[in-house]
DNA sequence: GTCTATACTGAGATAGAC
DNA sequence: GTCTATCTCAGTATAGAC
């Protein structure tokens, strides 16, 4: 679905092709920066980019796309964040630093961000956050969080916590997105609160008396498809 | 921000102009449900209505305003829905009820829901679900929520329950919206296993010892503004 | 205040020439 | 791959009837 560009993220464009891509990306995120998503047309956006109408949309099949675009990037820049974040950290560290870097790396474009969230509703869109079309960078981003909480979370519920922890964090951006405090400061103490909770909970958890809790839990991610069926009392 | 003839949803028709604009607001849903919301365009529904296109604007400003009218209706409905359920059934049957009855009330119409989404990231807009311009509209969602919930719940934690609960509802209808098995069977198991998970968090959090538990994450709500400070060792 | 009729602008998207 | 021309449609006048 992405092409080659998409995939070198950040490095030297080779091909002629690519490197219009590049130019016409770079002059729609100037143009979105500066004027707002919907004040922007493509026409301007081709007019920075020194070219025709036609040559933006035969990179981008729509304005979304650029922001998916532009979004891939982040995501990338997201993964090597959290890889870099030290083994010395715990679970509440790791997971807290995890999102704070996110919102960091989103800052100056929250604006923008709106407009990801655009066909959230409409599963056919291809730019929808949770179709079909959007499933290989919906997977990048959960193993993102896996990454960051792997080791610290018993393996066999890495990939449901990741996965809750992930919708979770696209919660706190639609939080986020409409926070007005001052520098979003209380989005960044929501995260604070919230991933101080989630490894409470999850310490509880892994207790021996506390995975009792955990059943109806994993009942509901089982029903949700965020898990496989729980097993009970050793029958599979 | 609502004309009158929102209030009286579902009742007849008083003044001419409430009669226009409930021929506009009919003619719409047919068109949306027969094209679906994108395809329908503002003249044919002004066509079927059998009214001129600038009549269709003098009362609705935007095409996405038809959806948040007919979602209005939707809403009041609901909420008399809400106010027959029975007195004798527990929480988890009140909270259950409440939710499957949101379902069946916009079965017929998961694509339009589609649209109430689309400005979910954009708090500027006057059709965002989180915005300032439908803050009657969202206060009222609440309560219908709370009067589900009223007497099944301790009276201190009933406002941050049903704001809970009406968030959680949100994310439902994503998912609902999702959802591709058969009469979106899937949502409806997850409604009833959720409400399951809820009921049983509340009895225990209102449990001598549970309290404890319910600490942080009353914290969580406070950060999340959904709940005034919390009261710690009496010193409150 | 409630419309009709008509025309116009602007922008997203597409077709087809080169 | 890129451009020009064109299409469609949301939305905005505008001018007037009742």
């Amino acid at each position: 679905m992405f092409k080659s560009a998409t995939a070198r993220a950040g490095r030297e464009p080779i091909a002629k092709g690519d490197e219009s891509r590049e130019r016409i990306l770079d002059a729609a995120l100037e143009s979105f920066r500066a004027e707002g998503f919907e004040r922007t047309t493509l026409r301007q956006i081709a007019r920075r980019s020194g070219l025709a109408l036609g040559a933006a949309y035969y990179y981008f099949p729509s304005k979304e796309a650029l922001v998916h675009a532009y979004y891939a990037r982040v995501q990338a820049a997201h993964r090597e964040l959290v890889a870099s974040l030290p083994e010395s950290m715990d679970l509440r560290e790791r997971l807290e630093a995890a999102l704070l870097a996110k919102l960091d790396l989103l800052a100056n474009d929250r604006a923008l961000l709106g407009a990801l969230f655009k066909s959230v509703g409409t599963p056919g869109d291809p730019s929808s956050p949770f179709g079909r079309a959007t499933r290989d960078q919906r997977e990048q981003a959960i193993s993102t969080f896996a990454d960051a909480l792997r080791g610290k979370v018993p393996d066999e519920l890495l990939p449901a916590v990741s996965r809750a922890v992930w919708a979770l964090h696209l919660a706190l951006l639609l939080y986020w997105l409409h926070d007005q405090s001052r520098g979003q400061r209380r989005t960044r103490r929501l995260v604070v609160s919230v991933s101080s909770l989630v490894a409470s909970a999850l310490a509880l958890a892994t207790t021996p008396g506390g995975a009792l809790l955990l059943v109806p839990v994993l009942d509901v991610l089982h029903e949700a498809g965020l898990v496989p069926p729980p097993k009970r009392g050793g029958h599979g």
